[in-house]
DNA sequence: CGCAGCCTTGAACTCCGTCAACTTCCGTGG
DNA sequence: CCACGGAAGTTGACGGAGTTCAAGGCTGCG
């Protein structure tokens, strides 16, 4: 099922982009006049994978999807999350091969860019470059934090920080109310994500619900105590370089 | 100690960008022109810290920085290392504010580039607009190759693949020779940027060295058994994206 | 209504951290 | 040239956060 046609749903990618930058109204209009091919996946499947060489970046419409690695003996590394709104694969403007895989989480719809079109529009409009050259740094920004509960921070610590991110990134394009927000993970990918195993994830998350922090039933986490989990998370959201007034709604 | 001039060792700099990308006659010498401030630091000693809003980049010309992240405790995560060649602030062009911290572990010699001049010289030669997004990037997709190893190495894959990614790109801008090169860390800097501590990195080096995998003398490594420490790591350099001709030589 | 995937629980184990002492190394100054 | 001091490397004993293994329970979907 694929169709080349304009961006639907346009305010998603605008929203994200605003949430992190500054748009004129002829950038607004170039991004929406942006012809696309649209397609859909269904959940677990992998939309781009390592040692690929796309020709085109997809945006995410709706859905959920993940980045990940995989060693040799199956060991599973996830290394990014990207709800609707992002573009996880922007980076293959640059660097053109592929070095982890782009895997869906959820039915999902993505909205694929060519890159022809994608650096004609960043030729006309310099903002925009600023703005995608600007997004790749945030995902860098992103994975230093990771690095961070990775590598000095308890099981606790690092599941209220992911916790935290995500409830943050959903509010910045409009997928968030009252703290709550829909994220389709099983405690084993959040085990992958976080260097954890599932059994350890899900007494941690016994913990957290216990302590009433959260509540988790089925997709939806809902931060129940917010002050209390940014501060077990050590939570300190400059590191999104979301503007203020993207929060505010 | 400061001073304007134009950059010297250019080599260096030039050597890293042709390590990832081709640059034309007239790029080459319009790095060769940037004005710069020269500045020579200790070591131990903070280049920025997190909170700044810079309005240079700095080039490191010789020395070695870190960056890194402090928890509120005093836990503290490295997040990456810069051997000269790099610029490790360089995302400050379109991040106004530091999240995390440039410090130096050894004596170092930095050039500050003011962001004036590399937004000019970016707008004048797009090719060299791309070779530092690129750059960007490599950083990214080394920071996803440290998650792995935090998330789903053991200490002794996590060491080994360190020094096979610094020997990699010490030798990409000709600091390495014959798999050895000049790394001044100590064991607690390995044990920070690995999520270990230093006790423990200390008894996986000695089983490296008994297993002469690898010899460590002051802060020259030498890597004896290249193939089986690679092995051992795990390690596939494609994600450092270095072009094939810059480790020929 | 049955199955498959996910969640949950318990018990045993282990990799790695913590603590504390000791040694080696090297730069500095007498 | 040697003595000194501090930082880094080394060692052993012990403990704990988190893993592994294995079994059982739930739940939503076909």
């Amino acid at each position: 099922m694929e169709q080349i046609e304009k961006l639907p749903e346009r305010h998603r990618l605008l929203r994200k982009l605003e949430s992190i930058t500054d748009l004129t109204e002829a950038e607004r209009q170039a991004l929406m006049e942006l012809p696309v091919h649209l397609r859909e996946f269904e959940a677990g499947h992998d939309i781009v994978r390592a040692g690929d060489r796309p020709q085109a970046s997809c945006l995410i419409l709706s859905g959920f999807v993940c980045r990940y690695m995989l060693l040799s003996d199956g060991r599973r590394q996830i290394v990014a999350f990207h709800p609707p709104g992002d573009i996880p694969d922007l980076q293959t403007l640059h660097l053109k091969t592929m070095d982890h895989n782009v895997g869906t989480m959820a039915p999902t719809t993505a909205a694929f860019i060519p890159h022809e079109h994608l650096h004609r529009l960043t030729q006309q409009h310099p903002g925009l470059l600023h703005a995608f050259w600007r997004e790749t740094l945030i995902d860098a920004a992103v994975f230093r934090a990771w690095l961070v509960s990775l590598g000095r921070k308890t099981a606790h610590e690092r599941i209220a920080h992911l916790l935290c991110e995500m409830a943050m990134r959903f509010a910045s394009v409009g997928l968030a109310e009252d703290h709550s927000y829909q994220m389709p993970v099983t405690q084993g990918d959040i085990a992958d994500a976080l260097g954890l195993s599932n059994v350890h994830v899900n007494r941690v998350l016994q913990d957290l619900r216990r302590d009433e922090l959260i509540h988790w039933r089925r997709n939806t986490i809902t931060v129940l105590n917010w002050k209390a989990l940014e501060d077990l998370a050590g939570f300190d959201p400059g590191y999104l370089h979301i503007r203020p007034p993207a929060l505010k709604q």
